[in-house]
DNA sequence: ATTATATCGTTATAAAAATAACGATACAAA
DNA sequence: TTTGTATCGTTATTTTTATAACGATATAAT
């Protein structure tokens, strides 16, 4: 008479489907690449299931945050099991868009730009810096982490002929804006902006700010009045 | 009847005083210092005020929450007119103790870890790099940026003797750990992990993870899928 | 076969953060 | 002097995020 299975399920394939992947709160979106990095390592050890409580485990986590996390990626794992490895990967990997490589351009070949050129790893976001670019002559032809630096009078063209999207904004902040000005000019859809400089830029181009004073700010701030808080 | 000149102020004043600083939400202590950063343009230019209204549309935020963040550093303005920009500097930077440099040693003299240490600009963050570590023979007793590398082995000696509180770690993933059970043991404070591990750490030791992936992973996030949120 | 248990997924509640609303104040202009 | 307005600081509301609660399920143990 309660016909369980039936009225459950029906209600869950068709929510699931339709609204392909649900609004995605910032902060889980945030903490999906620490799944990610442990979830590499597991699987080099060879491990073909694991559970939300392990992860939860490791990052510090409620068990039912990261069950709440890797839902929106949609996957399923099993009750008393947990979810396989494997398609937990491909699964945050294709959430982000990390499963086919972003070809981008850095221009700013300062210390940071240098820093991030050489930086192996970024293949396992998603991400392949192909190009780097700098407006100061001394710096331009030299090679650095395999690519020559070119000028920035190239910048557009470069990336118009091979289709670039993505930019990494590491120069000086009072040249940011004009560096961002270039990019959009060049059809750049997203800014990787590591200036001290807030961004103007049109409506289509998507910006992300990485601001290192940030989290020193919430360090310092702990480490002088006292650390009540327990998370991270 | 009502009596309301006097009922508030007095019961703002107790409350303002006795619990000092109210507990500070966290990405407020996020976003001071943007506001900072944006003051000392402001300063430098000669400024003498500021509105609350135009440090919230720099940096694309409501002016309500630009004045609630200063609030909680103390500082209070004048309708109408604004805050001085010099006590706001003052203020947000005492709240962060940033107003006594603090003395870090840096672990991991790798690209990152270079570019760190060949950062100007820590020094308005309140932190001073005084030394940098590397395991690795082949760096050991070079000079970078101004730095002579030191073997591992010295960390704790160095620690103790300069009574370093904090530390920043940039070595690779797989020995961040055993660097971190050294700082611990040199009686540092606080730790600055830039490694895409998550470290444990006794209770007293405050660490703050600092991972690029996050924010490529709300970028590439927000590239693939429509940007529809508008703010930071 | 039954019971126990670790885990899942969902729903309900609590906490934190962002936004909105509103009176108060200081200067400027009529 | 009066009125207007930009801004302040606080309180109220909404939204987002985190935590708690709970039934469901798959294996292991009795």
């Amino acid at each position: 008479m309660k016909g369980k299975i039936d009225s459950k399920n029906s209600k869950k394939s068709v929510t699931l489907e339709i609204e392909q992947s649900r609004r995605a709160g910032l902060s889980c979106v945030k903490r999906l690449p620490a799944y990610l990095q442990l979830l590499r390592i597991l699987q080099a050890e060879g491990n073909e299931y694991v559970s939300g409580t392990v992860l939860a485990s490791v990052h510090h986590l409620e068990p039912v945050i990261v069950r709440k996390d890797l839902a929106i990626t949609g996957i399923i794992g099993t009750p008393r099991i947990g979810f396989r490895v494997n398609e937990l990967i491909a699964a945050i990997e294709r959430f982000l868009g990390w499963d086919i490589q972003t070809k981008a351009i850095l221009v700013g070949a300062g210390n940071l730009g240098t820093a991030l050129l050489g930086y192996r790893g970024f293949e396992n976001f998603g991400l392949q810096i192909v190009a780097a670019f700098d407006r100061d002559p001394r710096k331009v032809g030299r090679w650095l982490k395999g690519r020559r630096v070119q000028p920035l009078e190239q910048l557009v063209k470069f990336a118009r002929r091979n289709r670039i999207t993505l930019g990494v904004l590491t120069v000086p902040g009072d040249v940011a804006q004009e560096a961002a000005n270039l990019m959009a000019r060049a059809g750049i859809r997203g800014i990787w902006n590591f200036t001290p400089t807030k961004l103007d830029v049109p409506a289509d181009i998507v910006t992300q700010k990485e601001d290192l004073a940030e989290g020193l700010a919430v360090l310092s701030h702990r480490l002088h009045y006292l650390s009540r808080t327990k998370g991270l």
